[in-house]
DNA sequence: TAGATACGGAATCCTTA
DNA sequence: AAGGATTCCGTAT
């Protein structure tokens, strides 16, 4: 039986039950006797053929979902190879429809309570609903500080779609355990046991009937903590849209996982990290103040006394910062519009919201959906082991090409990138898994470098046959122009989601758990990559322009005749977007000329430098993945200040944050782990640098500031523990030896400071900060690059007072 | 109910002398 | 003692 839940246009639930479908999969028709030998009984002849080897196929059936596995193990073992026996029971029936996310439904239906619309084999078919807003619960449980006792839960909601229904409770709701009949604050309603409050939160939660419940690390601990509980005084969580009970469970990966019948379950944090949003700290404090300007309502190391304290002395604090918590949860995913661009990836993708971020799933569904509809099935993941390499191809699993960088202080330095190469080079070359062939290379035509008639050669040496349409660059052929529509038409969330989908296809090529696995066409896409951007780069610098760096799908470059337009900022854009034309019109050729396709790779002007600072390695040679800028204002988005607003103590750099015309890539600045010294002295030297202004009196003083102590407080390091201490076994690093001085082993991050006794976790230090370690060590590393392109070494500039004199600004 | 590779820095570990 | 190798983390694309 398939179960559907959902809503209708009209605001109403609904319930789909379906159990017309058969659980199946596929083996090849030659196995069928040895399959009946193993014990299956129910195998029926397949028009269908295999993706891998074109095989004539064999549909094996089952009672159940939950027979097939051991089915599967029985075939496996009887040394019988079987496709598509891991594909999900429902995705296979909403793939074989079409069906992603939205569906039209038709048939006698009935009424159910808290159901809504039931309908019972009915017929669907797909739809594709533009404007749905799914209701949304947030919640949030206060505790205990050892999460054993409930004091209360906040609850905020977002209607949705519909407004929100007459006699409908409040928006935010605190519910509280109130055992001594202290008066109740208002704004929260009081329960004498745990039990009723638990009882009272069940009802709320059908009452509001919410699509979605959110929460910041909903399921590993407010659900969780509740269903410990919720056990304890023997209350059944039914949250379930037919009261089924909510439970939560750990997944393969080692993440939780929660499961509530006809709704989904989004935690905060991790809706964040799968949209690609990056953030220094993820505690819902940190981020509501980035995001919203608006912080929790207590705040500080020990939070958990605090509640405890709130729940004795100070109620209404209490119930004040619960339900503060739950809107900010909530508010945090509408103001960044992530529940909109969940559904719009469930769409996309055709999976449940709270697997949108699977892209093996992603690619799953819209891939067999289009595979089966060409009469063709796939492998089952892991049942053939790697893919065989056809003679002389490259299977090498190598990336992206990064050239060296030309070390030193370069002006007005153009960037240049290819938008989204990965996903133009599958269309252009047909880089497809059903096209992908094996036996190309023999024949009149098999020394040509670009391929023959009927098939392209990658330079890996891997071939793509040239028809039919391979079936994933059919699918980028509808998401791009799609993605550039929505940018016209300024549908940003639309486009964001197609990017991610689209982003994802070459690396899950490139992954054993996925059944499109297959290193030579993963590395086909990236061989395809380095040739055409060296190409470009040679271009470019036949032209007589000076090529800086480039990383994969960018390059830097100075222009030949960058004198008759430096001043010019309008001038400079121009001869850059010329440029990018250029190489267009030419790489379109040399693309038609050796592989006689249609080039569908763009090349942008995306930003200029007027200053850019490509440091040297300390490994020696120019660090790539790393560099410093400053950019040139565009005409339609100045930047917010300039040179003139730099006036001030030489030494003080205050007035340098928040220029939003520098850059920093990949340097301390901008990584968590670099020690805010680190990141503040990097920040105003390179800023001092590309401004023109003395370097040296703000090194010799923020040193003076360093050895009297006055800068302590930037000298705390910051790191996550990934793994469990005890699992450290070889390393003595730093954060690991810091961290095992504490009495209580940290979870998931350390902080500490390195002082004359050695690395100490922050607030248990023994002795002072070894300032001389910061300046010798973290000052010195994080100047040098710097004092390099101003002709300075760190010596002279931070001895004694007496060599200051030689540099005449101090 | 698992997208990829390329890369650098900080610090320690380990080999070689 | 010198310096390459290794471990760890976070980043660029």
């Amino acid at each position: 039986m398939v179960h559907l839940f959902g809503r209708l246009d009209d605001g109403t639930p609904f319930l789909v039950r379906d159990d017309r479908a058969t659980p199946h999969f596929f083996i090849r028709r030659d196995d069928v006797g040895r399959a009946l030998g193993a014990g299956i009984t129910r195998v029926v002849e397949s028009p269908a053929r295999t993706l891998d080897d074109d095989r004539l196929t064999a549909r094996v059936e089952g009672p159940i979902p939950a027979a097939m596995p051991a089915m599967r193990t029985a075939l496996a073992e009887a040394g019988v190879v079987t496709y598509e026996a891991d594909v999900r029971f429902a995705l296979r029936y909403l793939m074989q429809r079409g069906v992603r996310a939205s569906l039209r439904i038709a048939g006698p239906s009935r009424d159910a309570p808290g159901l809504g619309r039931v309908w019972h084999n009915p017929t669907i078919a797909p739809d594709d609903w533009d404007n749905f807003r799914p209701r949304v619960l947030s919640f949030d449980i206060e505790t205990d500080p050892r999460a054993r006792q409930l004091y209360s839960i906040g609850l905020a909601v977002a209607w949705g779609g519909d407004a929100q229904p007459s006699g409908a409770p409040a928006q935010e709701d605190v519910l509280l355990w109130s055992p001594d009949g202290l008066p109740t604050p208002a704004g929260a309603r009081g329960f004498a046991t745990e039990r009723a409050l638990l009882t009272a939160f069940v009802d709320r939660v059908r009452a509001i009937d919410p699509d979605v419940l959110i929460g910041w690390n909903v399921i590993d601990f407010d659900l969780r903590v509740l269903e410990r509980i919720a056990q304890r005084c023997g209350v059944a969580l039914r949250f379930g849209r037919g009261g089924e009970r909510a439970r939560t469970r750990e997944g393969r990966s080692g993440q939780r996982e929660a499961v509530v019948p006809g709704r989904v379950v989004l935690d905060g944090p991790a809706t964040l990290r799968g949209a690609f949003l990056r953030y220094d700290r993820y505690g819902l404090d940190a981020v509501a103040r980035r995001v919203l300007g608006d912080g929790k309502r207590m705040t500080g190391d020990n939070r958990g006394l605090a509640i405890d304290r709130a729940f004795r002395e100070d109620r209404a604090h209490l119930v004040d910062y619960n339900r503060h918590d739950a809107a900010l949860a909530l508010r945090i995913l509408e103001h960044l519009d992530l529940i909109a661009l969940t559904v719009m990836r469930s769409r996309l993708t055709g999976l449940p919201m709270d697997r949108v971020q699977g892209a093996v799933a992603a690619l799953d569904f819209r891939y067999l959906s289009a595979l089966h509809r060409a009469g063709v099935v796939a492998p089952t993941v892991g049942a053939r082991g790697r893919p065989p390499v056809a003679p002389g191809v490259d299977a090498d699993d190598r990336g992206g090409a990064v050239f060296e960088p030309v070390v030193g202080l370069h002006r007005d330095v153009h960037v240049f990138d290819f938008r989204s190469l990965y996903p133009t080079l599958i269309r252009t070359f047909q880089l497809d898994p059903r096209s992908h062939v094996t036996d190309a290379g023999v024949g009149p035509a098999a020394g040509r470098a670009g391929g023959g008639d009927d098939w392209i050669r990658a330079p890996s040496g891997a071939a793509f046959r040239r028809a039919p349409r391979g079936l994933l660059p059919s699918l980028l052929d509808e998401l791009m122009p799609r993605r550039a529509a929505a940018l016209e038409g300024g549908r940003s969330i639309e486009a964001q989601a197609i990017k991610i989908l689209m982003n994802s296809f070459y690396g899950v090529l490139g992954t054993s758990t996925c059944r499109f696995w297959n290193p030579a066409l993963a590395s086909a896409i990236t061989a395809f990559g380095r040739a055409l951007l060296g190409w470009t780069r040679d271009f470019v610098e036949a032209r007589g322009h000076r090529v800086l760096y480039g990383d994969t799908d960018s390059l830097f470059v100075q222009l030949a005749d960058a004198a008759a337009h430096q001043n010019v900022s309008g001038a400079a854009d121009a001869a850059g977007a010329a440029l990018a034309a250029e190489i267009n019109v030419a790489l379109t050729a040399h693309i038609a000329d050796t592989w006689r396709v249609e080039s569908h790779l763009t090349l942008v002007h995306a930003q200029r430098f007027r200053q850019l600072l490509l440091p040297s390695a300390k490994s020696g040679g120019g660090a790539r993945k790393r560099y410093a800028g400053l950019l040139a204002a565009s005409d339609d988005r100045p930047h917010a200040r300039d040179d003139a607003a730099l006036d001030g103590p030489a030494w003080q750099d205050e007035a340098l944050e928040n220029d939003e015309a520098l850059v920093f890539i990949g340097m301390e600045a901008t990584r968590r782990d670099a020690v805010p010294i680190a990141q503040r002295v990097q920040r105003a030297l390179c800023a001092r640098l590309f401004h023109g202004r003395p370097i040296a009196p703000y090194l010799t003083h923020t040193v003076a500031d360093l050895r009297a102590g006055k800068l302590d407080p930037l000298l705390i390091h910051r790191r996550r523990l990934r793994k469990k201490l005890d699992d450290y076994a070889a390393s003595g690093a730093p954060h690991v030896v810091a961290a095992r001085k504490l009495p209580k082993p940290p979870r998931r991050e350390i902080r500490w400071v390195f002082t004359t006794a050695g690395p100490e976790p922050l607030g248990h230090e023994t002795a002072p900060p070894d300032r001389e370690r910061y300046v010798q060590r973290t000052v010195r590393s994080v100047a040098a690059p710097v004092l390099d392109a101003a002709g300075l070494s760190f010596e002279m500039a931070v001895g004694d007072p007496a060599q200051l004199s030689l540099f005449g600004d101090g």
